[in-house]
DNA sequence: CTGAAAGCGCTTACAG
DNA sequence: CTGAAAGCGCTTACAG
């Protein structure tokens, strides 16, 4: 099988007294055949086991069928968020729908991205280009733009994101709400601990929890935001460190359950209640939020939906060369027991 | 950018006064170019910003540098299992260490798995098929087999699996010690809760269980066995049953964190304790058994080896040709509270 | 060591 | 409505 002659569209149009031409126009559906060729044709198809080559066609039409995904780090820790598997799979979902394949890349730095990006673009590998992470400074967005390569980004872009396709929940918002949610159940003291600060979606977070702080007349301060990477010693470290700030934190919003959970679990080890003594709510409402005990309060981002409106756009983008689109996905909190007992 | 005109090797050629063949023996890094030319093809290849077509290479070469990565069900239940990320964490990361990519799908049924391997291979679009999941009746293994075209599967063939690359754990010795370690600890009465039957690894684990009881002198018993789909529901659903049986298990093996997860839940609500009175062993090891309450004894069946190991066993099916060959990926239990009370 | 030529399997003006 | 011809960007015997 492998390196055998396979059947094209010659030996079709052989078989059915035609031109290849014709053959050609019967596969692309072009109209102007006559439906009797037409029918003749795809029966020889048929008989031949006849299947269009898709690699000269990409040669010849300049479209590849494919979308290129380049994911961030392929570490251990990405794959205890289920952010992007969701997403991935809504990406697969809305792009086999429109017919088209993905090529899938994990990375572990933007250097890296940058590589993949344009070795898919010059090898003439993709159609367009989906970006799952956004920096602050991120050299893949950049390039894209200079070339003016179809891409999209799921994700907030943290400069020029009017020339920028990109699908992204209002994280200022969620970020806002929650801290809001807090403060009108009487928190006066919130802490924060997000995720890495070069990413777009950590500095919205911040930005939002602070607009809430100063809405609620609660001064903002330095020492209560924890920045670092996502992982359960993270959670355990900040937890250990917020109780020890003086007076103690009444409140902590952190933007990742599985650091919430290890949080959660600490509080508990040293007998602070939840949410009696301190409050606790999360992002991405994950299993670890549903099944923490108590139950955590979390902003479910939709990640799946994030995943096919990205592919939507990027489709746009390449079909009729649209840039500069943005679409908000909805997100929701899901208020649990770790804010209020009595739910 | 897009459509335009990109800079070819003819062009290379031109600017480097050599004929087009030359350059692309340079690409190819043919040993017969002269030293002397190869650099010059080489500088004006950096000057032009020359980057070859794979679209064009693969017609002539007959080869995509492409993997086709078949994942099965995008549903929601799937990726609460960490396997198949980590799985597909591995596969990237040996794919692109070969120079591979990757070409995702995922798909509900065995139905559309087969319609997306032929078309990736009538299109030439991939150089092989990676698949995910294996079932008793596999249509997907048949019609590989069949045109004999380079794959390799995550599991185990149900038949025939002399013929068929396959990395798999020893799913039989794993299920085989897991049930050993609880009779062995004293346990008489132990129940099993497993997940499709129709997949292969289900039903290898079923058989080391029964084997391990045979051994340890216990009957197996059909009331025993709960076998259904995987998600919360039916862990807390299956629990209860167990719970009702008489006279009540001791000890109970599942085939997945999630659904063990839940049903540890419910044994706490209905104030059996674990492991005292009843004993919770599960499979896949993830953050689930980890975090729970008491933690999960829990097979860790090393996904993301598993990826690794399928692509290297792919590569080797498509450059050599090889058929047939077996890697056993090891499992490591990681005994906690739920089996022992003093860990 | 290098070049001219044929060809991979398709599409697409151009002509009829 | 259909065919002959050129061409997409490369590779690879064949000849020298």
């Amino acid at each position: 099988m492998k390196k055998n002659k396979s059947v094209t569209i010659k030996d079709v149009a052989k078989k059915a007294g035609v031109s290849s031409s014709t053959v050609s126009r019967v596969i692309s559906k072009n109209p102007k055949i006559s439906e009797e060729t037409t029918k003749k044709v795809l029966e020889c198809m048929e008989e031949l086991g006849y299947h269009p080559n898709a690699i000269a066609r990409s040669l010849v039409s300049r479209r590849t069928g494919s979308l290129g995904v380049i994911m961030p780090s392929t570490s251990k820790d990405a794959l205890l968020n289920p952010f992007f598997p969701e997403a991935l799979s809504g990406i697969t979902k809305a792009a086999s729908k429109a017919g088209f394949d993905i090529i899938l890349s994990t990375n572990d730095t933007k250097e890296q991205e940058l590589e993949v990006i344009k070795s898919y673009i010059h090898g003439s590998k993709v159609d367009g280009i989906l970006l799952l992470s956004s920096k602050v400074e991120d050299q893949c967005i950049e390039y894209l733009s200079k070339i003016d390569f179809p891409f999209a980004i799921i994700g907030s872009p943290w400069e020029r994101s009017e020339t920028i396709n990109h699908v992204d929940n209002d994280n200022y918002m969620a970020a806002y709400e929650l801290t809001r949610y807090l403060t009108i159940q009487g928190r006066k003291r919130i802490a924060m601990i997000a995720g890495d600060c070069s990413l777009v979606v950590t500095r919205k977070r911040i930005e939002g929890y602070k607009k809430a702080l100063e809405e609620s007349n609660l001064s903002f301060e330095e020492d209560l935001l924890f920045i670092g990477s996502f992982d359960e010693k993270t959670g355990y470290e900040y937890a250990s460190e917020i109780i020890d700030s003086k007076p103690a934190p009444d409140g902590v919003i952190v933007t990742d359950d599985l650091v919430a959970f290890a949080a959660v679990r600490l509080f508990k080890q040293l007998h602070y209640r939840i949410p009696e003594d301190i409050a606790v709510a999360s992002f991405n409402n994950s299993i670890l939020s549903r099944y923490s005990n108590p139950p955590i309060t979390s902003v479910d981002v939709n990640a799946m939906t994030l995943g096919e409106k990205s592919v939507e756009l990027l489709l746009k983008a390449i079909e009729k060369g649209t840039r500069g689109r943005k679409v908000i996905a909805p997100h929701t909190i899901y208020k649990r027991k770790s804010t209020d007992g009595n739910l």
